[in-house]
DNA sequence: ATTATCTATAGATCTATAGATAATGC
DNA sequence: ATTATCTATAGATCTATAGATAATGC
């Protein structure tokens, strides 16, 4: 086949792919890395473990595939904060959008922390590639908002750090936060309300 | 033996038993639970793969006993928080220590964090008996304070979430945070400012 | 013809134990 | 006598591959 021509994959090909990093995702956010194994991931996805290795190189290649294909989404939230909009509710804004996400996507949100916390072996790459730019972006964003003074003054970088471990907590505490609140309450509701609150009155005067 | 009477533990015992536990420490905080392995933990400790049998049950009992052990530890800050203090200062002292915790103690903190994440399998009595309680405590202490119109109207669960959230952030995506911060700058320094400074607005009108 | 799947198993890794020996404390 | 340690290895678990067969697409 010629240089860099690549086969189309075929609707087997893609059901089956997705099948595997959807059970990959559940295994893997649940136990771990290590703690994964192909066995469960085969099982989950309805698939024989040999042919789970006929669609991709073997487990790193699974676990890598699926941490990469999830940092756009994870990034998502903060690539729509707009500079054209009002500083503070571009702000908290993001901080909504964060935490629906890490309702809607909590095993992402698992998967990426558990990575992270074992020093990002296998994402260090997408980190520094994907991460790193668009952080220092939204920095400066946010610093130019500080010079302009439309936000109070603050570091830009330690705000972020905030928003993500508020928002995230929810997600990757989860057995946590459900062992300490009342049975049956929804978390996220008063997430919502507490964090607005929070947030707004540090990026108001 | 008659019945309740323990040998008290020789000091080779008690040396041999917190090497592996430091060991251990290191180990499981890095690695995981299942990523972990004797061998490793042997090899950090400086003992043979079976003299580490000989003072533990097993792989399980050492990763239970050192959550355990360090339950008290992490709990600390929080007993420390005093119904008698002023509530501002009380609180902002607790994100202090708290911080300060996260900094000294980072392996210890992704301990927990990995503990949790994984749906806090083996340390969830232990959740359940002495985090539990205490945050209930703290947690009526702080609405009484809102109640006499001490702090303003807040609700304390999440308070406490976001101050755990955005300390322990800190030691738990150590990786994530240095690769975004520059080199060789303290982030802690600088966290707690900002985290006094967020925390302070909440709390005062 | 090519793609997809299965059975069987090799080879590596890990926890844990058996059984013998050395060191220590009365 | 009791406590501590070591060598050797059993037994379980896991990733990955070999090699054969079935299904699919021109």
């Amino acid at each position: 086949m010629p240089d860099g021509s690549v086969k189309k994959p075929s609707r087997i090909q893609r059901r089956n792919r997705s099948a595997i990093l959807d059970a990959a995702l559940n295994v893997f956010s649940r136990h771990g890395y290590r703690g994964a194994t192909l066995d469960q991931i085969a099982s989950e996805a309805g698939l024989s473990k040999p042919n789970i290795l006929y669609y991709f190189d073997g487990k790193e290649d699974i676990h890598v595939t699926l941490l990469s294909q999830l940092m756009e989404t994870w990034l998502d939230p903060l690539v729509e904060m707009n500079p054209d909009g009002d500083p503070v509710e571009e702000i908290l804004d993001y901080v909504q959008r964060k935490l629906a996400m890490a309702k809607e996507l909590p095993r992402e949100s698992r998967l990426f922390a558990g990575e992270i916390l074992q020093g990002a072996p296998r994402i260090e790459p997408e980190l520094k590639n994907s991460l790193k730019p668009l952080f220092d972006e939204k920095c400066a964003l946010i610093s130019a908002w500080i010079a302009q003074d439309r936000l109070p003054p603050l570091d830009p970088r330690h705000l972020i750090f905030s928003i993500w471990a508020t928002t995230q907590h929810y997600a990757d505490f989860e057995s946590q936060v459900s062992l300490l609140l009342f049975e049956g309450e929804d978390p996220y509701a008063n997430a919502s309300a507490h964090l607005d609150a929070m947030f707004r009155k540090l990026l108001t005067r």
